[in-house]
RNA sequence: GCGAGAGUGGCGGAAGCGGCAGACGCGCCGGACUUAGGAUCCGGUGCCCGAAAGGGCGUGGGGGUUCGACUCCCCCCUCUCGCACCA
């Protein structure tokens, strides 16, 4: 082809060009979201706010350029958006990080913001900074406060003793969200359980809501959606009532398998039921049932975590069996979880695995009351339990009929007869907020020796955290050792009191930032009702998959409180979920202790922003992992330097010249014909977040842009309106380069955002001419060009005209001829 | 164990619908230009047979539906993620 080009071209130079781009961004207010209705409609795109732990690292390098081609896609498309940023700022690694430097966690957490907020201009995103806040500043903690009193108010918050995670590393309680595989979330260890008073969440009460709208959501939430079910975990099934022959105490249990009562032959306590010191006392085996609830409570989660026991202590009680007036032992069992059902079960060894290793390891009867279809079970002989489906034998009233379909005629019988009614189970539990940590919200309660429990008054708000606070952890929460905090009047007697001295969650904090985002400078209320009725919910909401089932939950959450409370008018917040994957370095996570960090701001020097975003973005889909080491960025480095150069070359050869112009024929048209297709392609990918096809038809456009340059044979118009295509929808993904040959090169005064979005000629954009495949049964012999109106009968006589299809053809019959106008005949002749 | 998702060249990944498998890029091979090239440009690149023309095989494995299967159905294997004694 062409020989090497002088190079007239300067040469692509992102470290010129970016920060000049982002200061004229900053000095002309583009992405300021506007509040006025300018007739536009409005768009809110969110990236989940970063916390604060040090700089930027490669992970939002790739969240932040999704995020951020979303919104200028969408900002080029003509609407208002809001793209707002903010941090995270409370929480447990500052506190962790300060105590290893001596800083104080608000001033290292403070210096890390300003890190952050000067790479994430480094990196051009578009933020309207107008609207930034931190989490950490009073200006936003205090309404955090102010929404935990409604909580309060409406019963929603409150404060109980209960078994807890506690994490001995970080001296400090835990959500159950926060435990992952029985350790601490953060740190790693293994978590014990602890009695402790607590505030919690009342979310158990939103829990059938909460599974029910999932239906509802939009586009992206299916696999947060799944996991949010799996761990709400709802369950239907029936609570049957079991009364105790020698006290008469009544025990509720919940079962999904009422069709089982039958063959109840044992029950089971869960070791920290509150009836078993008095049950066992009456039994008469107080020592032996002591005796393991001790080593229960001294093994605790490491014992759970070792694996199915099937221990147990007899009490030397029975309970008696509502449906059939059987007596059964009565034992108390490990297996049997407090936090599930109702922290007792009916024990049916035939039909439920882990009752029958129990009866097994206990000598009990194993009575079977479900008959499969194809055999016939005896208890005695059988090496599992059987859970199928079957007739149902031995159980009064229902013998004949088929289980589990029976499973609605027998809690129906159960409540006529007044022995149990249908019930639903949670998996999930209460949301414990108490943190005993210095660096967090501060809950706003007093407790008052004679006034109890108060809240502090609204207008009392923010309740200020102490800077001088010693905050090693000590179990206790720190503040607890600052009297200055600590002593208070009591807000309803005057009287002398103390604060609350837990803190909240960070949870909580990001459980409503973004509605905070629409009005944040807000200083009589949490949120301007109205700014959040124009923005909310949000459109499009970009972040990790890790939030699955804790952010994600605790947010949707919040959004149907204050939708109970009348505060907001819609019930889910996120309408749109993308989660990005994660970024990778040699198939591992990236870690400082594993060796294999690469530094953004090292990639950043390196390659430039645009770079290091387009990669991102062209590495595959946004949901996959990206790993770094696979992905070299010159590709799209050398992409780029071509996009330079083509653009200044087509400019140069069209000036003067307006893309609306004649493109002529031949070259000039084909370069139009394509500029088109490719602009409807990419529109397509783009409404569809694959950016990585987007820029793979930027590249072929590319190519052809530079090769008709090259090739000197379209016509000023034609190259022009290539050149500017592919620099208007290049903007999303390098628009610090875009703005440069848009405005510089191509001598626009004005952004490539103010232009918009290509629209394309829907005539222009269809393909003239269409390959046609011509098969022999199923097998290609042959491509010919058509035209792509072709018709059938034309595309069925070129095709048995090919003289390579007619040599696939010899000595055979055709049976019959399949056509797919234009593209596809496939010639059968083999039998049908 | 339960739930969800994924297996395509040496690598990242394409192929809404059943219709040219491997777009685009990396890497590699060859060439051009060069004092030089880890810059740039051009060409090639799934595997096998063949000098070529051409042919055969090919989307984790096995079956099936269909004129036609990466795509749909059944069975199996592997991997990733979430939950994990949930009654």
């Amino acid at each position: 082809m062409t020989g090497p080009v002088p190079t007239r071209v300067r040469p692509y130079d992102p470290h010129e060009i970016e920060p000049k781009w982002q200061e004229v961004w900053e000095r002309e207010g583009l992405f300021l979201a506007v509040e006025e209705d300018d007739g536009r409609p409005r768009f809110y795109c969110l990236d989940m706010f970063p916390y604060p732990s040090g700089d930027l690292h490669m992970g939002h390098a790739e969240a932040f350029a999704i995020g951020d081609a979303i919104a200028r896609f969408r900002w080029m498309q003509g609407y208002n958006v809001l793209h707002p940023i903010g941090w995270d700022a409370f929480g447990l690694p500052a506190e962790n990080a300060a105590i290893q430097r001596g800083v104080h966690p608000k001033e290292w957490t403070y210096r890390n913001i300003e890190r952050q907020r000067q790479s994430f201009r480094r990196y051009g995103v578009s933020f309207d900074w107008t609207r930034q806040f931190n989490t950490c500043d009073p200006e936003y903690y205090r309404w955090t406060q102010w929404l935990f009193l409604q909580f309060y108010k409406a019963g929603l918050a409150y404060r109980k003793l209960a078994p807890a995670n506690w994490c001995p590393t970080d001296q400090t309680v835990l959500a159950n969200e926060q435990v992952v595989g029985g350790a601490c979330e953060r740190c790693g260890t293994p978590v014990v359980r602890k009695d402790l008073v607590q505030w919690f969440f009342r979310i158990t009460a939103y829990a059938d809501r909460l599974v029910r709208d999932l239906d509802r959501l939009g586009r992206g939430w299916e696999r947060a959606a799944t996991m949010q079910r799996n761990w709400i975990g709802r369950s239907e099934g029936a609570e049957v009532r079991f009364r105790i022959e020698e006290t008469g105490d009544e025990v509720p249990v919940f079962t999904t398998r009422p069709d089982t009562l039958w063959g109840v032959t044992f029950f089971a306590f869960a070791p920290e039921h509150p009836l078993v010191p008095k049950l066992a006392e009456v039994g008469g085996t107080a020592e032996p049932v002591r005796e393991l609830l001790d080593r229960v409570q001294r093994e605790a989660a490491a014992a759970r975590e070792a694996g199915p026991s099937r221990e147990g202590v007899a009490l030397g009680v029975s309970a008696v069996n509502p449906v059939n007036g059987e007596r059964v032992p009565c034992f108390v069992a490990p297996y049997v979880l407090m936090e599930y059902g109702t922290g007792a079960i009916m024990g049916v060894p035939a039909h439920d695995q882990r009752d029958f290793e129990f009866a097994r390891e206990h000598g009990l009867e194993v009575r079977v009351v479900i008959q499969p279809p194809d055999r016939e079970l005896d208890g005695a002989s059988m090496g599992e339990a059987w859970t199928g489906e079957g007739r149902m034998v031995r159980s009064g009233p229902f013998d004949g009929a088929r289980s589990p379909q029976s499973i609605p005629e027998v809690t129906a019988w159960l409540e006529r007869e007044g022995k149990g009614a249908p019930a639903v189970s949670y998996r999930l539990r209460d949301w414990l907020i108490s943190r005993q940590r210095y660096w967090g919200c501060p809950i706003p309660i007093v407790h008052c020796p004679s006034c109890g429990e108060v809240p502090v008054p609204e207008e009392d708000l923010p309740v200020l955290l102490p800077d001088d606070v010693d905050f090693s952890p000590r179990g206790e929460s720190p503040l607890a050792k600052h009297e200055g905090f600590v002593r208070t009047a009591c807000p309803r007697c005057g009287g002398e009191a103390r604060r609350e001295t837990d803190t909240m969650d960070t949870f909580v904090d990001s459980s409503w930032y973004f509605l905070r985002y629409t009005s944040p400078r807000d200083d009589r209320r949490a949120f301007d009702p109205e700014a959040v009725r124009r923005w909310m919910p949000v459109d499009q909401y970009t972040g990790g998959i890790e939030h699955a089932i804790l952010h994600l939950l605790y947010a949707r959450f919040f959004t149907k409180v204050l939708y109970d409370l009348g505060y907001v008018d819609f019930e889910e917040p996120f309408t749109n979920l993308l989660n990005q994957g994660m970024v990778l370095m040699g198939g591992a996570a990236m870690s400082k202790s594993r060796g294999n960090l690469v530094e953004f701001a090292d990639e950043l020097a390196k390659y430039g922003a645009d770079v290091v975003r387009a990669t991102m973005l062209f590495a595959g889909p946004p949901e996959d992992d990206v790993d770094w080491a696979t992905v070299s960025p010159s590709g799209v480095q050398k992409w780029l330097g071509r996009v330079w150069r083509a653009v200044h070359e087509a400019a140069a050869a069209s000036a003067g010249q307006e893309a609306a112009g004649p493109s002529g024929d031949g070259a000039g048209e084909g370069l139009r014909r394509l500029a088109h297709r490719v602009t409807r392609e990419v529109t397509d990918h783009f409404e569809r977040f694959r950016f990585n096809l987007a820029i793979s038809r930027l590249m072929v456009l590319t190519g052809e842009l530079q090769r008709a340059v090259d090739g000197g044979s379209a016509p000023g118009p034609a190259l022009r309106d290539a050149a500017e295509r592919l620099v208007l929808m290049l903007w999303p993904i390098a628009p610090h380069l875009s703005e440069e040959l848009w405005r510089e090169v191509l001598g626009h005064p004005e952004s490539p955002v103010r232009t918009g979005w290509p629209a394309f000629d829907p005539r222009l954009a269809r393909e003239e001419e269409v390959v046609l495949v011509a098969q022999v049964d199923g097998r290609v012999r042959d491509r010919i060009m058509v035209r792509a109106d072709a018709t059938e009968e034309e595309v069925r006589e070129l095709a048995l005209a090919s003289p390579k299809v007619a040599r696939f053809l010899e000595g055979r019959r055709v049976q019959r001829v399949v056509v797919r106008a234009p593209k596809l005949v496939n010639v059968v002749t083999r039998g049908s």
